[in-house]
RNA sequence: GCCGCGUUGGUCAAGAGGUUAAGACGCCUCCCUUUCACGGAGGAAUCACGGGUUCGAGUCCCGUACGUGGUACCA
């Protein structure tokens, strides 16, 4: 690659981060840092209709979340700045009336009414194709089919008017898809495309291609639903800039339901119980708060890791990969043609694995809050990694923390004695209350002194430990989970050990 | 309807003409642990179908089926 390698992210400001939506953020910035090259972010706010306040803002917090940091966009600036569509509407119309000078475009002055009126016709006439193309447009409103002394009339009226691409029939389109391979597109089944809105703002199909060329990009990666109008866009690089200066394209593959068929989309997620959004969105009009993967106790590490499986696989057995390890592996080839479903069970597997080996420092503060939000206050930064330690290969989501944890912090709110009941008899009993005398006495608190004793006592009263074990937990964090019950017991210290031990033998009586 | 793209266990997938068709998730059994988890061992389960080409096809070609995307002055 001659040039530098400079890729793009060109999200709509309509709402929530999707899944696929990172997706293609992070194979677009894999594949640059890998070759050295930039990552632009440019925002595609050209139709107005479905503008939504914050959701840039959104976006751009969500890549920070998932450290996939631009080297140019709205925010961070660069040289080929404004990277707001909307911001750059004088510079598409040039465009447009160089196409309509070059015979390769031409204005259209239909109305939405004229339009459906066309479509009436063409399903009536049991057409193949309600499309506004080269068998229809002689028969339009347009000024390929007005004088243009008639068509400067209108013009000069200021009639409402669309310029569309004049695509001839009748030839082929070939491209090279880095993921594909060879396409050939038949031109007989592309449309005249809207270059130009009516209210002068270009479309994705004008847009795409004067801001690709103007910021130098030199590979396009996009969702697999673009396929369809790529001839247009290469007949537009061919008519403006030359195929030479073309980007390389390459069309991901969707991201589908996990179950029946389809795009996965946000509803799915509600219907089946996980998210479909990188972080929580918040719907401007209706306040309706769609859940995230960073707020339900996504790790960032581990999401990424899990999309870039997730139509790419290195060729080898590693499932697990660091952001570093994809940026080295990484490459476009080796993407899948076919769409994947979304497993969220295989999802959380990775979240699993990344927090079996995360940073415990780095994410005290994320789990502080967590216990907090459930009325744990934590004070004891070291005491809370240690438990950190004591319980992460348990955690599967962030908040586990607090399930598996919150008996390190305070006494079980409640303790299953069921499962004690049934088994116990005053043996059992007196065992623990010699227990509780003698660990009153101790001078020792680690977790080996603790089971030595508890050992020595129940084999002085010819009682198995196993029988004695399993109430010991429940006494101690209230249910049948945690770490080795001496290792709480140590931790959580003499006082409330002896407290919880007396307290459950109270409930038994 | 038309056009495009795709199709290896339930899911993610390896596989680039010759393999006992990897591995992972999930599920099941067992071991470890008298908890839960981790870890370990094992199990059930797959090349959509039909034709070719070839000594030989999951791999190449052609059909069919199915899936999916597009068919907007949305991206």
């Amino acid at each position: 690659m001659a040039q530098k390698v400079r890729v793009r992210f060109a999200p709509s400001p309509t709402g929530g981060l999707h899944l696929g939506g990172v997706r293609t953020v992070l194979f677009n910035y894999l594949f640059a840092k890998k070759h050295g090259g930039d990552f632009i972010v440019r925002i595609e706010d050209t139709d107005q209709s479905r503008f939504v306040a914050g959701a840039e803002a959104y976006i751009f917090d969500c890549l920070k979340w998932c450290g996939l940091t631009p080297d140019e966009s709205v925010l961070h600036g660069g040289q080929y700045a404004p990277y707001r569509q909307s911001e750059r509407k004088a510079i598409y119309r040039q465009y447009a009336e160089q196409l309509i000078k070059d015979g390769y475009a031409y204005y259209a002055f239909d109305t939405p009414a004229e339009l459906e009126t066309m479509r009436e016709l063409l399903k009536t006439k049991g057409s193949s194709s309600l499309q506004y193309d080269h068998h229809v447009r002689m028969n339009m409103n347009n000024s390929l089919r007005l004088l243009p002394e008639e068509t400067q009339q209108l013009l000069d009226a200021a009639t409402p008017y669309v310029i569309r691409i004049k695509i001839s029939p009748d030839e082929f389109i070939p491209f090279t898809d880095m993921i594909r391979g060879d396409i050939n597109f038949d031109t007989n089944a592309v449309d005249d495309k809207v270059l130009l809105k009516a209210d002068g703002m270009p479309t994705y199909h004008l847009a795409v291609v004067v801001d690709d060329f103007l910021m130098k990009i030199t590979h396009a990666f996009r969702g697999e639903e673009w396929l369809p109008s790529a001839p247009v866009h290469i007949l537009l690089w061919k008519y403006l800039f030359g195929l030479d200066n073309m980007p390389e394209w390459a069309h991901l593959p969707l991201i589908l339901k996990p179950d029946g068929n389809g795009k996965l989309s946000k509803r799915d997620g509600d219907r089946l119980g996980f998210p479909v959004y990188a972080m929580d969105w918040t719907d401007p009009v209706s306040n309706e708060i769609t859940k995230g993967f960073k707020e339900i106790g996504f790790l960032p590490e581990a999401f990424i890791n899990l999309l870039a499986v997730l139509g790419w696989n290195d060729g080898t057995e590693q499932e697990i990969f660091s952001e570093e390890e994809l940026i080295e592996k990484f490459s476009i080839e080796k993407v899948h043609k076919g769409g994947a479903k979304f497993d969220f069970e295989k999802a959380k597997w990775f979240n699993h694995e990344w927090i079996k080996k995360l940073d415990v420092e780095h994410y005290a503060a994320r789990v502080k809050e967590i216990f907090k939000s459930n009325g744990i206050a934590i004070a004891d930064d070291h005491y809370l990694n240690k438990v950190m330690h004591l319980v992460k290969e348990r955690c599967t989501l962030l908040p586990d923390f607090y399930t598996q944890g919150s008996f390190f912090f305070q006494a079980p709110v409640t303790i299953d004695t069921a499962a004690i009941k049934p088994k116990w008899d005053d043996r059992k009993n007196l065992f623990f209350i010699e227990l509780v005398k003698a660990w009153q006495l101790s001078t020792l608190w680690e977790s080996t002194d603790l089971e030595l004793s508890f050992k020595e006592i129940a084999a002085a009263n010819s009682l198995k430990t196993g029988e004695l074990m399993l109430p010991l937990r429940i006494m101690l964090v209230g249910g049948k989970f945690g770490p080795g019950v001496f290792e709480i017991a140590a931790a959580i210290g003499k006082k409330a050990t002896i407290a919880r031990v007396e307290h459950t033998l109270s409930l038994i009586e």
